[in-house]
DNA sequence: TTCTATGAGAGAGCACTGCTCTCGAAACAG
DNA sequence: CTGTTTCGAGAGCAGTGCTCTCTCATAGAA
């Protein structure tokens, strides 16, 4: 009995993380903007000032979640996107964009914390940029295999060369190896895309307009792709 | 002198327009999350409670707050479009969505009150789709123009048929007339592209991918055009 | 094993919030 | 002039994030 009693650290890691399940099924029900700690202290049996301990301010919590979130979604969308065969890339964007949208309206408030208004005055600390940019390199690892097993060169025309100084070169350079700048700068618009059209889809601006957002999404999916993967070497296919 | 005293029902009027104003510096200052029904009293040097006399709830004046700014950004878009001839219907989309965006950047708490995150089990009342339309609207009139005065078909391809039950037809009928169905798709696509964008650079994702983020909007929205606009006549271009 | 420093929860309290209610005075309509 | 409506003031309620102090169990050093 005595070896199942957790070690001090074990239980602070274990306070720790319950504090963060019942945040999150509170923010499912209610929204993050209006999660109380002293609800989550509540819904715990325990007092509010005792989560002080763990969390020096509410933004810390915040923060905690998003990082979480970040990481959630970013596997998620990893591992759709890994269950498609690498030579067929198209398959697996749309795999990957399929599975952010899926997990965003899984937990839409979840979502908006990471991808809606930020809090006013909260600035992402540092370390929330790593686990936010895990969903980005999902997208981005696709186009850059499937560029490197094509031999094709890039688009010759309009922004070749007016490119220069657009993009933050050095990060893409580590991120997209090999690929041609244009077709980087189509890839960060692909990414934008795909979440401005979820967070349209989510937030309702749809409303009216679009009936079928399933097959909205996939259409639009596959429209970007078509700008960022290689021309395809299949004969019937244009372009 | 009498006749320079208003009316009670101006006065409410003036009032409203007043509680509106100071609403919104604060707002600007402090983010709209964090905006306060008393700090607006105590700035107007009136006791909160006098507030409810005009907008029972603080989210009855959020949402008038919304309908303002729905209104202004569409203004503003459909200004900057119709200082660019008619007959240039890539630069016309350009000036609308830089305007867009410049208007974003301008008021970036109204921008995320408009396009962020909405409140928690907040719901846009009908009168607010209206007013939300209009910027949607300027981008689509720039489109059903640009097919109205050229003669082109549409894209024979793909989503042809595959289109039917998508999208809303009753309503794009009235907005778009004579636009081929997968236009219209890409158009809707387009909408949400600019905002995707707009929204990823004044949320803060871009950074680290993207520096020059002026030339980056520009050229995503000239990719877009192409997706949206006919054929040019010009033979030069292709497909 | 004993002693002590540390970490954890309880509880009171501060300044703030949205919102309600009541009251008196002013402005309007008849 | 009279009665009704409208407005602002003020007190008050329940809730919030956060701080501070107190108590107590316990983990680690002696």
């Amino acid at each position: 009995m005595s070896e199942v009693r957790p070690t001090r650290a074990e239980a602070r890691l274990l306070q720790i993380e319950r504090i963060k399940s019942t945040s999150r099924r509170l923010m499912a029900e209610k929204g993050a903007p209006g999660l109380s700690l002293r609800e989550v202290a509540r819904e715990m049996g325990v007092v509010s000032s005792a989560l002080y301990r763990y969390f020096p301010t509410r933004d810390d919590l915040l923060t905690a979640l998003i990082v979480d979130g970040y990481n959630d979604l970013g596997d998620f969308a990893e591992r759709a996107a890994s269950r498609v065969p690498r030579d067929d890339p198209r398959r697996q964007l749309q795999a990957a964009a399929s599975a952010i949208r899926k997990w965003a309206k899984s937990n839409p408030h979840e979502y908006a914390l990471l991808y809606g208004s930020p809090v006013p005055g909260y600035e992402a600390p540092r370390f929330t940029v790593e686990p936010a940019a895990r969903v980005a390199l999902v997208l981005g690892s696709i186009v850059t295999d499937a560029w490197r097993h094509s031999n094709a060169e890039g688009r010759e025309d309009d922004n070749g060369e007016t490119l220069r100084g657009v993009l933050e070169t050095r990060t893409l350079d580590g991120v997209m190896p090999g690929v041609p700048e244009p077709v980087r700068a189509l890839s960060l618009m692909m990414w934008s895309q795909i979440f401005g059209c979820i967070s349209f889809e989510l937030f309702g601006h749809y409303k009216g307009t679009v009936r079928n957002a399933n097959r909205f999404f996939a259409i639009v999916v596959d429209e970007t792709a078509n700008l960022v993967l290689p021309p395809d070497r299949d004969p019937t296919r244009g372009t």
